[in-house]
RNA sequence: CGGGGAGUAGCGCAGCCUGGUAGCGCAUCUGUUUUGGGAACAGAGGGUCGCAGGUUCAAAUCCUGUCUCCCCGACCA
């Protein structure tokens, strides 16, 4: 992609009402825009951004046999009062009227029409277990919508859904979700501890969040040390119950408290196992050998939404983003510092091809703008590795290599840059 | 919802107290010169001062109402 054609709507100076770092880099590079109070719009680079996160999470789910449905954002008011949330939900649910008077409302989340597409097909244990998930945007009318996507009201979640024959098959398969996340959250670059939360309304319930630790972070828990030395993905299901690191509410619970640390941290995943809940209210029953049952149910949620601006938290220095590789929006930034240079202008052009051809990502930038700019605006957007054509090209045929993370600039023979390049790269990928 | 702050050009702000031609920086456009860290000079365009009402000869400025946004707390991915 050539800058050129690009929109990125780079800005010099923060916004005034902006405080977290990740919200004005998110706003400074260009990738999101507000609509109104916790609603966005986002631009071509923050989407593309979005779009590697939920390619990945594609990926994993459908390996794990994770079907991928799409369910609506508008649900009719029915299946709400069936589960008896459509009053206990309260102000946070977006309530709507249709032309007909009949109550609607943006989804705040999907059990009760997992439950009803539960119920209408699977009659047999035999069809069981059964797992889905879905991507779609949520509305929650939070209280106070803050930090630009970080917690806004309307917002994108991967949300699956699991049904099974009974408690201890639920378990096997809240055991899947667990190291599934762990996978998809290793392969985003993002270094996440899972969390004992406290069980919901009905007792004996599992559930787990995936919090990714940072300073400027909205939520506490609080870990013991030993905990970090642990392969989480190693845990037997007994042993993962068992990990000492709490959530706020849950540590509260506890009665012996010595020995742990509190940490600030941003809450990006959400596992539960909750049983028969939903299969109850909805009376969903399948046939068995063993008579009629209520399938037990999971939800596992991850706030993808929320993972752009968690990485730009954790991950940035005072001059912009420093994208992972794994969700940065494109791997090499080209540089061409002299635009009416012809030489210079046909090698970066060729590099540019050749970048393509090898299918690694380039976003390139070809503007007739100052070399501060340039190098400001690549900062700013944070890609890994920046190429650059300038002064050296002209006087000894060599471009440079800078890694943004480091700022380490290394000179190369121009006809050796992409072959280094491709070693470099390599690397971690 | 309680407490605090703010709405003036695309963005950041000054002007308001003490009413009298709407300003500055960045960005944008034109031209010339620049080109390894947000270039320089010269010129240009762009605002019914959030909205509604009131006071006044006269309102960005004073008064009343209203809408919106942000910050601090309790909810959440």
């Amino acid at each position: 992609m050539k800058f050129s054609n690009f929109f990125i709507p780079t800005l010099k100076e923060s916004p005034s009402d902006v405080k977290m770092r990740s919200h004005d880099l998110m706003i400074r590079s260009g990738m999101i825009r507000q609509e109104t109070s916790g609603i966005y719009s986002w631009l071509p680079l923050g989407f593309r951004v979005l779009k590697k996160i939920i390619n990945k999470i594609e990926l994993f789910h459908d390996i794990d046999n994770v079907n991928q449905i799409l369910m609506p954002t508008i649900q009719s008011s029915e299946i709400w009062k069936t589960s008896e949330r459509y009053d206990t939900y309260g102000k946070e649910m977006l309530r709507i009227t249709d032309r007909n008077n009949k109550d609607l409302l943006y989804g705040p989340t999907n059990e009760e029409m997992i439950t009803v597409i539960g119920k209408q097909y699977i009659k047999s244990y035999k069809s069981l277990p059964r797992k889905f998930y879905h991507i779609q945007s949520k509305f929650r009318d939070e209280i106070r919508p803050r930090f630009g996507v970080m917690r806004a009201r309307e917002f994108i979640m991967k949300d699956a859904y699991s049904f099974d024959l009974d408690e201890t098959n639920g378990e096997i398969t809240y055991h899947d979700f667990f190291n599934l996340y762990l996978k998809i959250f290793n392969n985003l670059d993002i270094p996440v501890v899972p969390v004992r939360a406290p069980s919901g309304e009905i007792g004996g319930n599992l559930s787990h969040e995936f919090h990714l630790i940072v300073e400027s972070g909205e939520s506490e828990i609080f870990i013991k040390d030993d905990v970090f030395n642990k392969k989480y993905d190693d845990l037997s299901l007994k042993e993962l119950i068992n990990l000492e690191s709490y959530t706020d509410d849950y540590f509260k619970k506890i009665n012996e408290k010595s020995g742990f640390n509190s940490f600030k941290s941003i809450e990006l995943g959400h596992i539960f196992l909750f049983g028969s809940k939903y299969s109850d209210s909805f009376n969903f029953v399948v046939d068995s050998h063993e008579g009629k049952f209520k399938p037990f149910m999971g939800s596992y949620g991850i706030g993808v939404s929320r993972i752009p601006a968690a990485v730009i938290e954790y991950s940035n220095d005072s001059n912009g983003i420093i994208w992972p590789k794994n969700i940065s929006p494109f791997m090499v930034h080209l540089i061409n510092l002299l635009h009416d240079d012809t030489e210079c202008l046909e090698f970066c052009e060729k590099i540019y091809k050749d970048l393509i051809k090898k299918k690694i990502e380039v976003i390139y930038d070809d503007r007739s703008e100052s070399p501060g700019k340039k190098f400001s605006d690549a900062d700013l957007i944070g890609i890994p590795v920046q190429i650059i054509c300038g002064k050296a090209f002209k006087k000894h045929n060599e471009v440079s290599l800078i890694h943004r993370a480091n700022k380490k600039e290394t000179y190369f023979k121009s006809e050796n840059i992409l072959n280094s390049l491709i070693d470099i790269l390599g690397e971690n990928v």
